[in-house]
DNA sequence: AAGTGGTCTAGACCACGCA
DNA sequence: GCGTGGTCTAGACCACTTG
């Protein structure tokens, strides 16, 4: 008459909350829509407010629920499909505009970026920064590090303004012919300096899209772009430019 | 002479207490060095555990720590780059063993697969499940959904395993020709069976590639595979094979 | 001032890997 | 059986937004 252990993996109760408030959130809640606090979710499913906050967290994670601090925790609209790689190879921001210039620097950039840019870890390269807005609110913040060999023309550049500066060395850069270009995503936490950018806290989740940009036999450029995770897919369009029409989620069960 | 406040914003002990870990990381430790437990760490920071566990946590998602209930904490390898995009589009699995079939099922899509392959919601297709090593270690789970009209030729097939029957799925679907391909990449949380099947807990952190094929006008099959976001930075190489070196080092030994 | 989410504590017990 | 990380609790206080 052991204890018949019919659950022989008890599932954890924020796992199994998390589901609840996914079926909850599909059928009874609207995009937009605040739910009750953490203190009265929490009392609702007879849990503490930890146990709660770990189910929201995942949750927001996943890009279906957005909280704020002072606010409260509302249904997030499905991610938004944001383009960072086309077929045809441009450099930053020649066509579209989703990108502006914020300011511009010429310092020495960090170790990884100098090894990167096969250049010496002493040697100054502008880093122009630049900030992505899509659907009204921004979703990306970028550090493009160009070495000073790639934009050779701009001692008489006239600087009215920093975001000019920048987009004068653009437009410099435009001047090579990119021969080609490659990007690696991975997950990070947003720093400081981002988390301000992205209107997220510090340590919110972030994709970090680095790409490299070759011209002249070389690394001309380098661009680390961190993108919101909770509120963005990044699409990488090899042929057309079809958007993939996403269901209520991607995983399904 | 009010309290004057020197540090208007005080920074939350966890973020500062992963930044003296992170630093501690780079001088003290070497990959695959074991830390001593969460308890101890915690005292010797005079902190919570919890609190600790919340550095911890944010080093982990970083991919710089890899935890183990039962075992313990290690510093982990700098994340291996994974291919997930070629310049010349392939279907799944043409020339790269990476992709280690598993096996293969007849039945209905969720519906936003359904919505994706533009077929009707109760249509059954072919679900191949794979999975892909690298470096000696699954990094990615897929699910790969062929709409019976892509592989027509699978009424005279010899199944003597659920793999074989997979990859004779897969080479009739090569005899199609490819005429484009696009993926998303987005942040998820692992399923119950896909966390299995990567050596993680349920809800671990995931990037999700969404792909879709085209053939013969309209989208011939859908992939959606489930990487370990702590370990793996996917790369999409549009021109060259080259790699993009990263900090201290580039891959794993 | 009131209400929200964010941080933090000091415990407890559980599931797992290993010797 | 022991030590590890994983889960959970019931509080407390803080930072922020809004009326």
């Amino acid at each position: 008459m052991g204890t018949t252990q019919l659950e022989s993996v008890p599932e954890p109760k924020y796992w199994h909350l998390k589901t609840v408030l996914s079926e909850a959130l599909d059928s009874e809640f609207t995009v937009g829509e605040i739910l009750p606090n953490e203190r009265d979710l929490a009392a609702r499913f007879g849990v503490a407010r930890a146990t709660l906050r770990q189910a929201l967290e995942q949750l927001e994670l996943e890009g279906r629920l957005q909280r704020r601090r002072g606010v409260g925790t509302t249904v997030a609209p499905p991610r938004m499909g944001v383009a960072v790689g086309t077929g045809r190879q441009v450099w930053p921001s020649t066509g579209d505009d989703a990108w502006q210039p914020v300011d511009c620097a010429l310092a020495a950039p960090p170790a990884a970026v100098a090894t990167a840019l096969e250049s010496a870890r002493d040697q100054a390269v502008h880093i122009v920064r630049r900030s992505r807005v899509s659907h009204g609110q921004p979703v990306a913040a970028e550090l493009l590090y160009i070495p000073s060999t790639s934009v050779p023309d701009l001692s008489a550049i006239d600087a009215p303004s920093e975001a000019a500066r920048a987009r004068a060395v653009l437009r410099e850069l435009q001047r090579l012919e990119l021969q080609g270009q490659d990007s690696a995503v991975e997950l990070g936490s947003a720093r400081a300096d981002d988390a301000r950018e992205l209107d997220r806290l510090p340590g919110a989740p972030v994709l970090v899209v680095t790409t490299r940009f070759f011209a002249e036999g070389r690394t001309a450029a380098l661009s680390v772009a961190t993108y919101r995770a909770d509120t963005c897919r990044l699409t990488f369009t090899a042929s057309g430019g079809v958007e993939i029409h996403h269901g209520p989620q991607q995983q399904a069960s």
